[in-house]
Order: structure tokens, then C-alpha cells, then sequence
DNA sequence: ATAGGTTTTGTCAAGCTTTTGTACAT
DNA sequence: ATGTACAAAAGCTTGACAAAACCTAT
């Protein structure tokens, strides 16, 4: 990446996002870098080091101790151009085959991610971050329509057939919808997908589920709990009165952007405003409730 | 499916329809369980018995006596059900399995009619007229749109699964879209997997696709063929216009039941009004120009 | 993705969706974990364990009570709740249910498998590699002829489904054959698929096609290549002479191991000697050659 | 089916320790 | 730059509690 120069404790700092002084408090409690040192005694880092800092970053940003973290990081020390596999280079070839609209490239993307990691992952870690930034590029008018049409129907249609069968088994059932109007699902396949791996049932219904409709199919299944998506917030404004109705008979649950907005908690339903996969954990350990 | 792990009296009652009370008498009276005792005394029960006690009421439907169905069942194992197969018994079984909505179920049954038939067999003979069977119902009003969600939501997903890869090969590309507000793709999708049977690639842009980003894709890819889909007549007639620049364009074809409109041919656009998997073979005939 | 990192309390009930206090009444009471400890006493955890806290809450929502549940954990690791998908995973699938002559897991393995991910990549990432490994363990008389015989039956039956129609459409088409006497048609079936894929036509020929009739209808149907397929030598060799006539009237092509014999180019054939799915589609690309 | 007692299990609190980022003094 | 200090966050242990689910006997 860079050239062989030695930086500073300033400028490694900088270039990795961390303070000085938690630098030395990570060198001194964790042995996770051994600077040499100049005639006066500063600390000179090399790339090695500044790789080692992100690598012990990436590890804290997936939660682990700042002990098991910098552990890691030392342990890992080269790891020389990554086994071809990160998060980001797969990211970066979906985004060229949905771009070109060349469909077998993006499968064959999809394939290879699939194999090499857990569904969890694969979901956290690129297809939602795609997803959010193919949206974001198409806000900024980046990519047509036609793209982001392109792209989310061939993962969607990915996703789904990951979940088939998942309304096999005993445990309890989770009932899924999209508000009407509400077009998209994917954010609600992938909370369907985590919630599945926690032994839940999933009984699924599209986009632009009306809401009469829902109701008396969760009184027919009485589901454990009843979960409803939505992006935008008028799509759950125009319909508060309807989810009132539901959430006085069922367990309700709001995902999707709108799940932040004002009138939600006090219609008694759950928010789920985060990562789909982490929602799901949560909810399969709150809503304990035998089904049935 | 379920591993064989110990229920307790609540769980087994809950699998087997029976409440715990009747369960600890059947077992005082006829001894047709022994359960396992928990360290606190709690009763055990293992996948064993559940079979028992789903046999002794078979019995007790057919009229049996308690005495006897308990002899019998503590005597018997219980025999599987056999599954049909012909295209009747099949559209049978799905409609069952969808009005239930049992998904385990309606997937085991497209298993079995795609493993026996082909794809388009299976198409023209069970799923298209099953579809349009349910839309009737629908209208009659003996079906609720949850249930024409959900089953249309499966269909969907397990063609469009098909149909992963189509885009790949060096045939003649059809773009295939849907009108906007148009959600109804399921014929599109049919349509398509019976064109890619013919050697066709196919660029898939599912429901509710804006007409001047499909034009854009159009003139980006250059397809053998444009095909799109609605089934109201509104949609087709207010959107007349822009066809009519597609068409200028682009080989066009107009899908759905709105494919029978008046102002169509005026358009130039060819009418493919029929069985999907029919004028699949009619466009693979007649379109045989651009070849790339 | 996630590294092996030990996990403290907090962050493995987050990704379990546990809360830590449940967590520690789970290791007390029924001694579901047992996590090694840090200096100063904190647990720490590893990737099992929280594949086993995932494994308990499945069998909880399953119904079964905790203490229940925590045996069966305990116990057994295998089996998450996601069928997990990793090419490897899916062969031990396979090759335990074959191993016991189980029908039924097998086809739900491939279900799956197909299911997840393109065909050409089951193909070339598991079921060949998986044939072959078969036969390795064969020759080394780990298996007996009557496994080997069923897996292959049920392979090829599966295989030749995906492959129905395949002789329909308007690409180029490749004529499909067996040399006189040899049996293994596994790689051609999957050298077929994969090449419709890319388009192309298939015509078929199972195994043990005499030479005269391939001749024969070669020149009935004047395809863009002929493909042979043998794995033994002396099959090639005692039909050279035959051979040698066909490539002269059509574009020949020598698949399987017999693809390497020295002859072979002395004949105008091309060898497809590696694996089928990249040999199709060099072949697609290669012989663009008379499309139609 | 009810009554009265027991077991199981998720949750919580109190009091104390470890971990870790940041700040301060030299 | 170094070393020490500090406070917030996260953990640990013990003990207890209450709701749900079960048990037996009537």
C-alpha cells in the first residue's frame, strides 16, 4: 500500500482512527505492537504495525474484548492479500456484474460468498451493506431504476430460495408482511432467514400485504408474533389504526426504517429498527412465549 | 424432523391435541405410556410416545373404545401416508396445502410435480391453471388476498429459482418487465423460463418497472425482444405513449391479459395473450432475427 | 469471515440473542457451557459454544424444556438450524446418506444444494468432486460395488431431470455419446447441463453407443461438435479407427480421463479432458461457429 | 376437573472485581 | 514520552423470587 517509510505515533494514529495514547496503552497492556525507536526515543511504526492496528479494529467492531481482540491481531500478523474472499471484494464484483447487468457474474458473486461463509454473515456483512448502499447510490441518482430493479430481484430471488421450507417445524411462528404499498422486502426476507436459525417458523407474505387480510391470518395461525415492515413512515402513519387493531390481538413488531418513527411504542409493538440479523436474536430470546 | 429429545406432559398434549390430564389417565388406566421421570418426578416422554398417542386416537376416531384403541396402540406402530401423483392430484394437494397455509406441504408437492414432469409441462398443465383457478376464487370472494399472497409468493419464488442463470449463453436476449404499479409476474416469469428453454437469455426486471429507465435498459442491451406484462387495461392505456417510443425502438410484445387491449397493434407491439409456454414457442419462431 | 476470537459473555449473548445472566444459569444449572476463563476470571467462549446456545434455543423453541434442551445440546453439536451450505458440508451430507442407502436425505441434500446455489457450481463444487471421490474410495475398496451403484443411479436419475428439454431451443447443438462399452456417463450428463446452460441444444445418447449410430446420426443432424466421452483407454483406442471417420465429417471432442491418450489430437479432436463445467464453457465460447 | 403442594426456570439485586479508554502529572 | 490514576462499562457470585408448568389425590 504505502512506501517503506516509518511513521509516528501521531501519523499512525491518524491513518487508523486511534488516539495516540490508546496506541500505547494497546502496546503496553497487549505487547500488540513493538515499535523501534528513534534517536530520541519517539516511536516509529511500520505498515505492518498500522496493519495490525486495523486488523485489532475490526475484530472490537465485532465485539470481541480488547484482550481477545489484540490477540488476534498479533497472531494474525501477515495474512498476505486476503484468501480473495473479503466482504469487500465481493461487494465490489456484485456491484460490477448488477451494474452491467450481466446476471450469471452476479450469481456466480453470490455463490462463492455463500460457500465461504455462514448465511448470518453473508447477510450482515455484504448483502445488506450492498443493499442499503445500492439505495443510497440510487438517492443520489447513480444508477437507474432499472438497476436497482435488477439487482434486488436476483437477490431477492437468492434469498428466498435460502428460506425455503422455513415454514417446516415446530417451533414457534413468526408471521411476515410488508405494509401496503411497501415494495421492499428484502430487509424482511433477511430477519425471516436469522430468525429461521433460531428454530422459528416463518409464514411469509410478499410486499403490499393488505392489512385486513393480515389480521385474519393471524387469527387463523396465531403466530408468536407478527412482524410488519415498512420504509416509510406514511405507509405506517396512513395504517396506525389498523396496527392498533393487530397489536390488541397479536404481538406486533415494526421493522424497517419507519420502526424509528414517533407512534410506535405506544401502539404496544416492538421496535426493530436495526440489523434484521441481530433483531431476530432478540426477538427469539424476548418473545419467549409458547406458540399456541 | 424433531430430534428425539424429552418432552414434557405439556408438550406432548400440545403435539397431539391431548390435554395433560387425559394423558396422565390414559396412562394410569391402560398403561399406554411409561414415561421417563424428570430428578423432580416430571414425566419424560419420548417421539415414541407421541406416535402412540396419535395412533390411539386415529383409533378412537374410527370408533374404537378407549380400552381397545389403547391395546391396539400400545401393540401397533402407525403407517405412513403415501403421496399421489398424477397433474389433478397435484393441483389438488397444492390448493390444500395453500388454503392451510402449509408451506412444508405446497413445496413438497412442486417437488414432486417438477421431479416427475417437465418444467413446462408442469407450467401449462398445473401451475399456470392453478393460478388462474385461484385469481376466480379470488374474484368470488372464497379466497382472502392473503391467501393469493402467500400462495403466489411460494410459486413465485420456486420459478424464479428456476430460472437462476438464465441470463447466460449467446441466444437471443428478451428484456421482460412489467408495467408500473403492476404487480401480477407471474406469467412473465412462466414466460420466461419457457423462452429460455428455447436457448433465449433472459434480462429480468421484475413488478412495477418504470418505463423510461426499461426503455434506457433496452437501448443499453439491445434484446432480440421487449416483452411486457400487465393485466389491467389501465396501465396499458396510460402508458400508451411511451410504448409507443419503445416500440419505435425495440421488437415489443405486450403480455397479460391487457394484451388483448385495442389500441395494441396499433402499437406495432405483438400480442402474446396466450398460455405463456405457447407463445414462448410462437416468439422463438417468429423472432428468429438479431441473433447477436 | 469471523475469526476464531474468543467471545466474553456480553457479546456471545448478543449474537445468541441470550441475555449473560441467562447464559451463566444455563452453564450452572445444567452445565450447557463451559468456557475457559480470562486472568482475572472472566468466561470466555469460542465459536461452539455459540453454536451450541443457538442449538439449545432451537430445541426450546421447539418445546422441549430447558433442561431437556441442554442435554440435547449438550450432545450433539451437529445439525444446525440452517441446513449449513458450504460446499464441504453438503458433500458429508451426501456421502453419509448414500453410505446408509438413505433415498430420501440424499435428494433432500441435493434439494438443498440446488436450492442454494447454481447448478454449475453444485456441479463443479460438489456432486463431481464427489463422484470422483467416490470412485477413489471404490478403487481402494472402501465401498462396495452395490454403493457406488446407488449413489450413481440416484445422481444420474437427479441430473438427467435438471437436464429435461435440453434438446429444445434454437442454439447450436452438441450431440452427446458414450464409446461402445463404457458406462460412466456422469461428467458427460454434467458436460450436457452445463453446456445448456450457455444455450446450446443437447442431444443425448446414455452410455454404450455404438459407433455407427453416432456416425449416423451426426450426419442426420449435422450438430456444431460431436462430444465422446470415455474413461478408459482401450474404449478409445479399438474405436480410433471409427473415430478418425467421424472427425473427419463433424468437429469431434474426446471427454473423460480417455481425453489425455496420445492420439487423440493426431485425430482433429479436441480434448475436454478437465472439468466438465469449465470444458462446456470453453466450448461455448470456442465453437461460436455455426449458431443455427 | 379442582385443590393444594412441588419443580423448573427466567430474572433480578447487592456487593465486588476486571477491563479499558482517557486524562493528568512528571 | 512515560507512568499513574480514574471512572464507566461489563463481569462475577450468591441468593432469592415468582410465574408457569407439573404432580398427586380427591
Amino acid at each position: 500500500m504505502t512506501e517503506i517509510g516509518l511513521l509516528r505515533i501521531g501519523e499512525l494514529g491518524r491513518r487508523a482512527g486511534v488516539s495516540p495514547g490508546l496506541l500505547r496503552a494497546w502496546e503496553r497492556r497487549y505487547g500488540l505492537l513493538r515499535p523501534t525507536r528513534s534517536q530520541g526515543g519517539l516511536r516509529l511504526y511500520t505498515d505492518d504495525d498500522l496493519e495490525r492496528v486495523l486488523t485489532m479494529q475490526r475484530h472490537l467492531a465485532d465485539g470481541l474484548a480488547a484482550a481477545e481482540a489484540a490477540a488476534l491481531a498479533k497472531r494474525a500478523p501477515a495474512e498476505p492479500a486476503t484468501p480473495s474472499l473479503t466482504p469487500a471484494d465481493v461487494r465490489r464484483a456484485l456491484t460490477e456484474a448488477f451494474d452491467a447487468f450481466d446476471e450469471p457474474a452476479a450469481q456466480a458473486a453470490l455463490d462463492r460468498l455463500l460457500a465461504a461463509t455462514t448465511l448470518e454473515t453473508a447477510l450482515s456483512e455484504v448483502i445488506l451493506p450492498y443493499l442499503r448502499e445500492l439505495g443510497e447510490r440510487w438517492e443520489r441518482g447513480e444508477v437507474s431504476v432499472a438497476q436497482e430493479h435488477f439487482a434486488s430481484a436476483i437477490v431477492r430471488e437468492r434469498l428466498l430460495s435460502l428460506g425455503r421450507g422455513w415454514g417446516r417445524g415446530s417451533g414457534p411462528t413468526a408471521l411476515l408482511a410488508c405494509l401496503p404499498g411497501e415494495r421492499h422486502e428484502l430487509g424482511l426476507i433477511a430477519f425471516g432467514l436469522a430468525l429461521r436459525s433460531h428454530g422459528w417458523r416463518i409464514a411469509y407474505f410478499g410486499s403490499d400485504t393488505p392489512l385486513e387480510t393480515l389480521a385474519a391470518t393471524a387469527d387463523f395461525l396465531d403466530p408468536a408474533i407478527v412482524v410488519v415492515s415498512a420504509v416509510s413512515d406514511e405507509r405506517v402513519s396512513s395504517a396506525l389504526a389498523d396496527l392498533r387493531a393487530l397489536a390488541a390481538r397479536h404481538r406486533l413488531a415494526l421493522g424497517g426504517k419507519a420502526a424509528h418513527l414517533a407512534g410506535v411504542d405506544e401502539l404496544g409493538a416492538l421496535r426493530l429498527g436495526g440489523d434484521p440479523v441481530a433483531e431476530a436474536a432478540r426477538v427469539a430470546a424476548t418473545v419467549t412465549s409458547y406458540a399456541r
